[in-house]
DNA sequence: AACCATAGTATACTTAAAGATACTGTAAAG
DNA sequence: CTTTACAGTATCTTTAAGTATACTATGGTT
């Protein structure tokens, strides 16, 4: 393997990218189900602003995580899908949903061996 | 593969022991190097305050991400070390700094192109 | 006697992220 | 003719993250 120096980390490329208290959700949710329409996307994410998802979404785009296309028509209609490029995030997603998932179990055995 | 439901997501755990700005640096340096000293590990990372350090290393201690010694002598001597829990981060970590290197090379590209 | 290193704590401050709320325009439904 | 759905924007307030600076105690060096 390459020397890594932690100095040249880039380590917070990605977490840029997925930090937040949306942009993973949002991003499962793509991955799974591929393309949503904004409102739809809104409803799976009980308590998230308009503000705050047409932020993420807008982020998510300008990295070119997710395509955003809008069909001209009345009432407006966009979609919201993940691209190529995005699903690249997928494994480092999985990785570390399963390692929250073990550390969450594992805080709770914590909390339970100490009562 | 289990059904994912984005719903019960715990990217989030993963995500919360690694965002910030000084994080993934800490846990670089110390996945390397294993023991550090206090201010060795500050003299590391330029720009930190000691507060800052104090704090993102009493959150890894917490979540016994990082194992922290104290030599009971004058002038104080604390260790700071990753521990066998920690080094579990460690794909992750990597995976994100891959990860990372490519978007940055792929982001640099783009620039190029534009100009 | 003044100064340096150690590993911090305490207090005040600035900035960035997130939330709350109100508003836009168009068309169809009730 | 008021309401609903759509996909947002604009403005303001709250909360969290991070920074700056000063201070602690002890012992060794100059």
């Amino acid at each position: 393997m390459e020397e890594r120096q932690p100095e040249l980390c880039r380590v917070e490329d990605a977490l840029s990218i997925l930090v937040g208290k949306w942009k993973p959700i949002i991003l499962l949710h793509l991955l799974h189900e591929d393309t949503h329409r904004f409102n739809e996307l809104k409803r799976k994410l009980p308590g998230i602003t308009q503000k705050m998802l047409t932020k993420q979404l807008r982020e998510l785009e300008d990295e070119d995580i997710v395509e955003r296309t809008v069909y001209p028509q009345v009432p407006p209609k966009v979609e919201y899908a993940i691209s190529e490029y995005g699903r690249s995030l997928e494994p480092i997603l999985e990785a570390m949903h399963e390692w929250g998932q073990n550390h969450t179990l594992r805080k709770n055995q914590k909390n339970k061996d100490e009562s």
